[in-house]
DNA sequence: ACTAGATTTGAATGCGATTACAATCTGTCT
DNA sequence: AGACAGATTGTAATCGCATTCAAATCTAGT
């Protein structure tokens, strides 16, 4: 309850030399801010908030949108950015879309109600012309996904390149018979790991049988549907790459649960890394995505943002590698 | 940029009955509300928080402080806690402990710039001396873990007891030899589950070898690394209770690396049935935590008393109960 | 047409801090 | 001693909104 003007009642001074204390207190006479301090300490007064965010109309507070906070690759990412935050005196206020974009949209009148400085997006479920809209008038950062064709700054990895890689390496293993279990192909990310794979298949001129690739949508259960869907096809493929970790935990335990092994009868790559594919068994060759990185990217920007500085660059594509561990066998036919 | 002032003159009216539209619309007059709503649909008009909140002395914002938010424990829970939040108008604030008792009393200086009108604990790392005093100025509602002989509304679940259900268990399917990964031992968490595991034992005449109880903290790693000490005596366990399923994810690879296979040669469970306890293989018994629960139940707590509801009960213990899969077999001897 | 009573509106005030500017104090120099 | 520069402190305006209270407007009954 106690004030700025209790404790300048109580320290004799007026309000301003305590608010001074605070701030200047080169202006201010060493024994008065002692003085001043020891009522401070006594009372454990500290500054109203929503008074000096009005005065200086500024906030130490930033959104962050998060699909599924549930999801362990975000969290990782939310580590990052509070990480940083905290460095450098900002708190992180947490809006979880649960996968929806209406309530995405929802956490947009937090900026317009300026009880946040700034946002980073992990998500791309709002429509590119509102970001850029929103983008232009507030502090805006995309992590993990980016829009096409917006000119908003950007943190992620590139999800085509990863995608590449892991079909690359399938291929070098002597693997023809490739199938592809894809994230939904409404979201960036979804696509580019589709198109990755294409490229990767194309340049090596092998073909992608229409069948052999699958959409699901990044979860444990679609990832095991959409294996026994393709293990219901007459030519099974030899391997498959599934666009995340989470779906390829899915495919290898259908592959499994049909008595086949994985990498003996079948070789399965993810995507993300997350914390328990080398836990899993078998341990999940994936990309690795720098997760904690992206978060402190991020968050470095928006402080950029914020205060103004001058950037040399803002979009940033983190590097992405691959990560052998059991999942994958050779193949020789 | 544009505030009430704005929107009042474009309405050309005051900016009393601006106010009023939003707050009173049944004192002003049908046409003028029209008209005033059109003005702030146009202008995208929110109401400045920090204005609003320092009228109103106020805030809709509270804050949750969790040890790890990359822990899917605790980002269910915190899933709970911002689904009602979100219901009822509040957002939350993210504090990460990181498992740092010192940044998680940082935390507290939120509450006293009034930056958030009450605190959820998914924490217990403060002292309670401290979590007493923070209470009974603000409110505060512990989630996951209680705090002994401390007089906070508390909600979590009876960790003895599913220990001790965990244990039996064990004991009814034949084993003898058990042993126990525990947590830290400063925790409440890891104390209580340990006693539940002592009382299971002791319940059946069943000794407890100092050897076969190690402790951990709750990592992985950890688990991997008692189990092996447990391994290495000459008579190694038949069960073993691991007091989280990270750990008990350990102990099973660790005994896979052995050669040795589960349940057939060991029976592991775990505590807390995270999501990845039914991938994993073999698919994990444990003990199922309500955690969207947890976080709801908080929330509907917090809001009780911010909104100073007299409350019937202010301590809730939610059910755990015991989830059968594939890690333990029959034990006979 | 006039007035009492009801409805609608506007001007003034305060929330708690910051800060430009004015006032006061200190000590030094002439 | 008087004056002035520099250091220190106090005064008062301000941020954007909600609210109060009194003024203005409207309504209906005579």
């Amino acid at each position: 309850m106690s004030g700025i003007k209790e404790v300048a009642k109580q320290a004799n001074v007026s309000i301003a030399t305590v608010s001074r204390v605070l701030s200047k207190p080169e202006t201010v006479a060493e024994k008065t801010i002692k003085r001043v301090l020891e009522v401070i300490e006594d009372l454990n007064y500290q500054p109203n908030a929503a008074a000096r965010q009005l005065r200086m109309a500024e906030t130490t507070t930033i959104l962050v949108v998060v699909p599924d906070i549930t999801n362990t690759f975000f969290s990782d990412v939310l580590r990052g950015i509070e990480s940083v935050a905290l460095e450098n005196g900002y708190q992180v206020l947490l809006g979880d879309a649960d996968n929806n974009a209406e309530r995405e949209k929802g956490y947009l009148s937090i900026l317009r109600q300026k009880k946040a400085a700034g946002m980073i997006l992990l998500t791309a479920g709002i429509e590119a012309n509102i970001v850029e809209e929103i983008a232009s008038e507030y502090p805006v950062v995309l992590a993990c996904e980016y829009l096409e064709g917006v000119n908003v700054p950007t943190v992620s990895i590139d999800n085509v390149s990863g995608a590449r890689k892991a079909t690359e390496y399938l291929i070098n293993l002597g693997h023809k018979r490739i199938g592809f279990i894809s994230g939904p192909m409404n979201s960036v990310l979804g696509r580019d790991r589709l198109k990755g794979f294409y490229q990767a298949m194309a340049q090596y001129s092998l073909k992608v049988e229409p069948d052999l690739v699958q959409e699901g949508n990044f979860s444990y259960k679609s990832g095991l549907n959409m294996m026994n869907k393709l293990l219901a096809y007459s030519h099974t493929p030899t391997a498959v790459f599934a666009a995340n970790d989470e779906m390829a935990f899915g495919a290898v335990n259908a592959i499994e649960q049909k008595g086949l092994a994985v990498p003996q009868d079948i070789s399965i790559i993810g995507f993300d890394d997350i914390k328990f594919s080398s836990i899993f068994k078998p341990a999940l060759s994936t990309i690795s995505q720098p997760t904690f990185d992206i978060g402190t990217k991020a968050m470095q920007l928006l402080i950029g943002l914020m205060t103004n500085q001058k950037m040399e660059k803002t979009q940033y594509i983190l590097e992405n590698r691959l990560v052998l561990r059991n999942s994958c066998g050779k193949w020789s036919s």
